[in-house]
DNA sequence: TAACGAACTTAGGATTCGGCTG
DNA sequence: CAGCCGAATCCTAAGTTCGTTA
């Protein structure tokens, strides 16, 4: 494992950064430039290499970053320094955007060095031995100091993240191995010997005062086997589901209000793939929400709407602050219900007052072995899948083809779980190059026509050989034409449908691969076509098990 | 029984890579 | 042959779950 960077900033070395700029109201500081001490230089590079970020003139930002900054510097430093606004950080800044300049223009062969030194230090702490077996890891370094950026609207955002040292991580591995050296002149936190978990190294940070963890790779056995058992949990739930649906059906009507939440709240996590909604720390996170922690606020309630009856819109911020807004047509009971738990409350009052997510799981566990809230999303994507490509699939289609209706499949699956992405920046541009491509296709198809019709034209004795193989060239190069043509709008539509979808969080987490594999099997469609090289390795329990009657 | 702690999965954005094109 | 672009990879935050503690 790594840790012990260099720190990065250069007072009093020879690195060579120019003098910081720094204006100070009070004489005589105003307008001077002022040489930092090593800690305090650091953080400000920090800053500054953060200035093009819209997040750095956030009020809250800047003030956690100040509070955060001041507590490093020398009593003269914070004499001094005062205010932020009259820092000028700009120097530093472009000290590092030349610096990054000089990278990308470095030559071949420099890069190339770099490249193996990388790949050296990879080699060397980059693994671990498991049972015998040579394994890759995950997060081999430590990470890195900085200013903390949380997702959304984040009450720590810019928050000094403080480096890691030796001193502060704790080694976990077998008894008999080789346990690693701390770096010269420190020594570890701890050196434990617990084999009942998996990580093999631990530190913990200081902003949420989290532990964070060193481990495998998703392509290492021990993830692997996981990975199946996750699936396996689903498949049994999909034995029982719909026992499960008609239980959550009956407890609509439960005489116990709490009972009458779970049942709500799960048909919310079944049909509509939210997240259990763990309740959390005011103040200490942003502010999101799953389906136990739903609001009252991120809810309306309409007995008709378009032509539907008992709709409910949902509009709330979950998982790394992605909104999720869906109108849904439900049940009547399930709308009365939602009603009476709105009844008499605040905007800001809980949905399900009376629901934990350590309820709704006791209650799970009891239904099935293994079960649990997520569980739900997990079978809801893969069955999804499962469907989707047999409804979508045909079997007359070229490769191509299929793919677009492996990629609808999975798209369903991503819209389903909410699973979303900004617009590439570079979206706009590359949707129309592909459309002049499509233009200028469309073009080649028309004039290919013509060319074919001429030569249709000129075969007036059907024994002229010569101009026989001349209409079918052209019948030849028309077809090729039109192939081509349906393979661009075809990738036009693709596009356009993924712009704001993030279809890999689900092809990683939720759908089941054998499904796909065995799909890929039956259709003739490579493997190599839906999952690249790390996926592959991911997923290589998978494709040692499923053959093409895999059913999930 | 609520709060806390630990361990693990899931998540989107940033960065880097590598192949294509002008 | 650079420069651009999409794909792959990296990064680490943000969840879920379960066990422990006060």
């Amino acid at each position: 494992m790594r840790c012990l960077e260099t720190p990065e900033g250069t007072a009093g070395t020879s690195m060579g950064l120019s003098e910081t700029f720094w204006i100070s109201e009070e004489d005589p500081w105003q307008g001077k430039p002022l040489k930092l001490s090593l800690a305090t230089e650091e953080i400000a590079t920090f800053y500054a290499k953060m200035l093009d970020h819209e997040y750095t003139t956030k009020e809250i930002f800047q003030n956690n970053f100040f509070h955060d900054w001041r507590k490093e510097m020398t009593s003269e430093e914070q004499e001094i320094i005062q205010e932020l606004a009259k820092c000028d950080f700009s120097e530093i800044h472009k000290y590092f955007v030349d610096k990054s300049e000089a990278r990308k223009a470095l030559p071949k062969e420099e890069k190339q060095k770099l490249k193996e030194e990388a790949d050296k230090i990879q080699e060397e702490y980059g693994y671990c031995i498991l049972d015998g077996h040579r394994e890759k890891i995950g997060n081999f370094k430590t990470e890195p100091p900085g200013l903390f950026r949380g997702r959304g609207d984040h009450p720590k955002m810019g928050m000094l993240k403080k480096r890691i040292m030796p001193e502060d991580v704790v080694i976990n591995c077998s008894r008999d191995s080789k346990i690693p050296e701390p770096p010269e002149g420190h020594k570890w936190k701890e050196v434990r010997f617990d084999n009942t978990v998996t990580w093999l190294a631990s530190w913990t940070e200081n902003i949420q005062n989290t532990l964070k963890y060193i481990m495998l790779n998703p392509s290492s056995k021990l993830k692997g086997e996981k990975d199946w058992q996750k699936y396996e949990v689903a498949r049994r739930l999909k034995d029982v589901v719909h026992e499960i649906r008609a239980r959550y059906r009956a407890d609509w009507k439960s005489k116990e209000m709490k009972n009458r939440q779970r049942a709500v709240a799960l048909y919310f996590i079944d049909k509509l793939a939210l997240r259990a909604g763990n309740e959390k720390e005011e103040g200490e996170t942003a502010d999101t929400v799953g389906c136990c922690s739903l609001r009252v606020e991120h809810i309306r309630l309409h007995p008709r709407l378009d032509g539907q009856e008992h709709v409910v819109e949902l509009d709330f911020l979950g998982k790394d602050s992605i909104r999720y807004y869906n109108k849904v047509a439900v049940e009547k009971q399930v709308f009365k219900n939602l009603q009476l738990f709105m009844k008499n409350k605040d905007p800001s009052d809980d949905l399900f007052d009376r629901l934990t997510t350590t309820f709704l799981n006791k209650h799970l566990q009891h239904l099935m072995d293994g079960l649990t809230a997520k569980v739900f999303r997990t079978y809801n994507a893969s069955i999804t899948l499962q469907e989707q490509l047999k409804a979508l699939t045909n079997p007359e289609d070229n490769v191509a083809g299929k793919l677009l209706s492996y990629n609808r499949a999975n798209r369903a699956v991503a819209v389903l779980c909410n699973h979303q992405r900004s617009v590439p920046k570079t979206f706009a541009k590359s949707m129309e190059v592909l459309q002049t491509k499509i233009d200028a296709k469309k073009k080649q198809v028309e004039e290919a026509q013509q060319e074919l019709k001429k030569a249709e034209d000129e075969l007036e004795d059907p024994k002229d050989a010569k101009a026989k193989a001349n209409v079918e060239k052209k019948k030849k190069l028309l077809k090729r034409l039109e192939e081509q043509l349906a393979r661009l709008n075809v990738q036009a539509t693709d596009k356009e449908e993924n712009k704001q979808i993030a279809l890999g969080t689900s092809k990683l987490n939720y759908l089941d691969p054998r499904i796909s594999i065995a799909w890929c099997k039956k259709f003739g469609v490579p493997i190599e076509k839906i999952y690249n090289k790390t996926q592959r390795e991911k997923f290589a329990w998978a494709i040692a098990m499923a053959n093409e009657d895999f059913e999930f």
